[in-house]
DNA sequence: TGATCCCGCCAACGT
DNA sequence: ACGTTGGCGGGATCA
């Protein structure tokens, strides 16, 4: 196997370049452009690394030089000091390449020092790739290795062929929330746990019957096949060019950060991610070899995302031993973008049919072609649903709590919206990063405890969290760590509230997955935009899945680490940075509310369900759209992209369908079985906790926006009596399961009758919701004709325009009570560390 | 050994 | 037909 196919260019520099060392920075061998590294913002930490590694030896071997690269600040440092030593010391060691030096991250490393992470928008930033793998000394079969990767992340488009446009990370905040928003509506979170479970259960499966109606519940099988996933600004060109079939690395790719993006603690292990990965598309055969191969790409994959930065490699140790694993370091993800501001904002809504959603459905229809036929039928599970919210400009105050920093920068995220602002400084974001890094791992740790303790009530200390103060936000915070129940909070008695208002306000929106086979792309259901801004999303999820696995894995025990971090750092950056980007957005201000669209593909096996309030009085079912099953999201996937630019949209078809509370009670809702949690709530209750938050955009950095939301989140929450005083609800997106128990006492109760309860009480939801016909046929092939029991328990989500922030647990009783666990979150938790390295 | 993952054959595509 | 992409999996390295 000589050289065969070694294009010329680089068969004359053979890799040997790679090996040179270069004592200082200047890249002798590999010249790099000297014109795009300039532009960037060379002064950011990674910045400097990235240069020290251009220039650097091959030497820098170790992984203990690969995890420095990927550090920030102090990585620079010592990054050079290795370098230094290294080279000195063993120059004349063995100069042969070792595999470590021709590493796909090395080069990965290299190719992004190249270019700037934010790019001027002036110059143009193209890639020749023959180019590159020249300067580079590699085949261009690794380039290709690289820049699909990049591209999955919007970070180059191909121009043409063999010709790329460098776009840096100005996308990147709004890919990774399209993304997540893909993976959630994906059930990603659900699939992880399934498989999960069933890793634990033994892999044997015996239990064929439960494996197969779990995977059909959530039809994992079918989802998969999204396609790509592109971003509004980008697909035309994207598209316009790849006409390939985006198979693998570019979509398995995307589906990999998915992962990490829907998962709490956000660490995904190569298998589950690898069979996540196949299982969609085939169901269970996991063909040894198959599963491998998947492996290997997803090593591939997560050597580039490595070098990003947006993942670092970390360890899982269950009880079965260590597992390979991922854990996401870069930017949370802000939920969605949507926001809402409360009361105030433009009542003013807008025109719910307008043709922006029109224009969006086109958008999103056009962008689908090529998945071919699949859309025809019923089956659209091609729709996605998409939500776009994106609003608000004005956040009130909700920004308190953010401090300063980030003022200046604008944020990647800014970058996102168009145009010109391109520039921004990352180092708000390297702040951020950096900072996150720090502790988390300890304080954990002591959370840790604190999970063990599913429900605990609350004190009865209500803590008002006021809407807008800064303050709550650190609260909250704290709660969050571990996504479970706050340490103050476990030792808390249970305490019924009785929920203030049943105001009528509120509308629901449910998007049942799958609520109806969609002729129409439409979602089932839209979101009217309501008049207030401020929506609350409350999801169910269907837990059957989830809850009773409790996640094998460290992930969840993890969480308690990430949320710290994530608390400490992330959550910190303003938002008010954000506001002004936003602004600069639409001037659908009027249509500020936050919509969400969705699209529904009728899965019949889909559980899930999500619910979202608003403060209106409407019920407004929204689809949720898993979408489908195979035909996820095509390359159209950017429909729902898109969307997120309208500020609203209302469903075409569904509109809104106004429900007081009372109606909805009439309409069955009764059938709420609620579980016995610790707050009883009425269903009219339930009404939506007017979220302040979010908002913006993309705002800055990372996550920001979080922690107003959640004061404020709580704040209503508590307000509406939805939750106990005193009782947080963690910022944290994402699931979160909540215990509940019936009764106080069961407070211990193990994690898997309250996984029972839970599937229970959703699949009573959905069956209610069907009855109202709210969710269409979902119920009822879905759902299992038990009988409900009174105690089951649903989760549901609170969702904030501006994210995710909130989750807090509804269960409903029979008896049409709708009670909340109080600020418990439960987690079902496996001990599980994590180690890096 | 198992975890990583480099290497490059070769098929699908594009032009 | 030829060049570009990139799926795929053998098998070398690493730990």
């Amino acid at each position: 196997r000589s050289v065969l196919k070694t294009p010329l260019k680089q068969a004359a520099t053979s890799h040997s370049v790679l090996t040179e060392i270069q004592p200082d920075c200047q890249p002798l061998t590999t010249p790099p452009k000297p014109k795009e590294i300039l532009p960037a913002d060379p002064w950011t930490p990674t910045s400097n690394l990235k240069m020290l590694i251009s220039a650097a030896s091959p030497e820098i071997r170790s992984r203990e030089q690969r995890r420095e690269l990927s550090n920030n600040t102090s990585g620079v440092l010592q990054a050079k000091h290795c370098l230094q030593e290294h080279l000195s010391g063993d120059e004349y060691e063995k100069s042969q390449p070792s595999r470590k030096e021709k590493s796909l991250g090395l080069l990965c490393h290299k190719f992004l020092a190249r270019y700037p992470d934010y790019p001027s928008t002036a110059e143009n930033n193209y890639i020749c790739l023959d180019e590159v793998a020249e300067e580079l000394n590699v085949e261009r079969r690794r380039i290709y290795d690289i820049v699909n990767v990049l591209e999955s992340l919007h970070m180059v488009s191909r121009l043409a062929k063999n010709r790329y446009a460098w776009h840096g990370r100005h996308n990147l905040s709004k890919t990774l929330q399209a993304l997540k928003k893909v993976g959630e509506e994906n059930k990603y979170t659900q699939q992880i746990q399934m498989i999960k479970k069933r890793e634990y259960e033994h892999e044997f499966d015996f239990d064929g019957e439960r494996n197969e109606e779990r995977a059909r519940s959530f039809g994992s099988n079918e989802h998969s096949e999204m396609s790509f996933v592109e971003l509004p600004g980008m697909e035309f060109r994207a598209a316009s060019v790849n006409s390939r079939k985006d198979k693998s690395l570019r979509v398995m790719s995307q589906k990999f950060v998915m992962l990490f993006l829907v998962s709490t603690p956000q660490i995904v292990s190569l298998e589950v991610a690898a069979k996540i990965l196949i299982g969609e598309d085939q169901l269970e055969d996991l063909d040894k070899s198959k599963f491998k191969t998947k492996i290997r790409r997803l090593y591939d994959i997560a050597n580039v995302l490595s070098s990003l930065e947006l993942i670092k490699k970390v360890h899982v140790t269950e009880e079965r031993g260590r597992k390979p694993a991922f854990k996401w370091t870069g930017p949370e993800v802000l939920p969605n973008i949507q926001d809402t501001k409360l009361e105030t904002t433009s009542t003013t809504c807008p025109p719910p049919i307008s043709g922006c959603i029109t224009s969006k459905e086109q958008c999103s229809k056009n962008l689908f072609p090529s998945r071919g036929r699949q859309n025809f039928t019923r089956h659209p599970s091609l729709i996605k649903l998409v939500k776009s919210i994106e609003n608000d400009r004005r956040k009130i105050q909700s920004a308190p709590t953010s401090p300063v920093k980030i003022s200046a920068s604008t944020d990647q995220n800014l970058s996102a919206f168009p145009s010109k602002m391109a520039q921004v400084p990352a180092i708000a974001k390297h702040q951020l990063e950096g900072q996150s890094k720090k502790a988390k791992e300890m304080k954990m740790k002591l959370s840790r405890s604190a999970l063990e303790c599913n429900l605990s009530s609350p004190e009865v200390v209500p803590k008002p969290a006021p809407p807008r103060t800064a303050a709550p936000p650190q609260q909250a915070a704290l709660a969050q760590p571990l996504g479970v129940c706050p340490p103050s909070h476990s030792s808390v008695p249970p305490v019924v509230l009785p929920h203030t208002h049943s105001g009528v306000s509120y509308a629901i929106y449910l998007h049942p997955s799958q609520a109806h086979t969609v002729t129409t792309y439409s979602p089932s259901f839209m979101l009217q935009p309501l008049p207030c801004a401020n929506v609350t999303g409350i999801k169910s999820i269907n837990s059957k899945v989830l809850n009773k696995i409790t996640t094998e894995e460290g992930d969840n025990q993890i969480a308690t680490d990430d949320p710290t971090k994530s608390l400490t750092a992330k959550e910190r950056p303003t938002i008010k940075s954000e506001t002004s980007s936003q602004r600069c957005l639409k001037r659908s201000q009027a249509l500020q509310e936050n919509n969400l669209i969705k699209r529904c593909r009728s899965d019949e096996e889909s559980l899930d369900t999500s619910l979202t309030f608003f403060p209106s009085g409407y019920l407004i079912p929204l689809t949720q759209c898993t979408h489908g099953n195979k035909a996820g999201f095509s390359d159209k996937e950017k429909a729902g992209i898109c969307s997120l630019q309208h500020t609203t949209y209302s469903s075409p078809i569904a509109g809104v369908i106004p429900v007081t509370a009372s109606e909805l009670k009439a309409v069955n809702i009764p059938a709420f079985h609620i579980t016995p949690l610790n707050i009883m709530l009425s269903p009219t209750s339930i009404a939506a906790a007017p979220v302040l938050s979010n908002s913006c955009l993309n705002s800055s950095n990372t996550s920001s926006a979080q922690n107003p939301s959640s004061s404020v989140l709580n704040f209503t929450l508590q307000h509406v009596g939805l939750i106990p005083a005193g009782v947080q609800v963690p910022a944290n997106p994402v699931l979160q399961h909540v215990p509940v128990s019936s009764q106080p006492e069961n407070v211990s109760r193990s994690s898997d009758n309250m996984n029972l309860q839970e599937e229970k009480v959703s699949k009573n939801i959905l069956q209610l919701l069907d009855c109202g016909g709210l969710c269409g046929k979902y119920s009822a092939p879905c759902v299992p004709k038990e009988p409900q029991e009174p105690q089951t328990v649903t989760e549901i989500f609170f969702r904030t325009p501006g994210g995710p922030n909130t989750v807090s647990a509804v269960s409903a009783n029979s008896d049409g009570t709708n009670r909340i666990s109080q600020g418990t979150l439960y987690i079902p938790q496996r001990k599980l560390e994590v180690s890096e390295d």
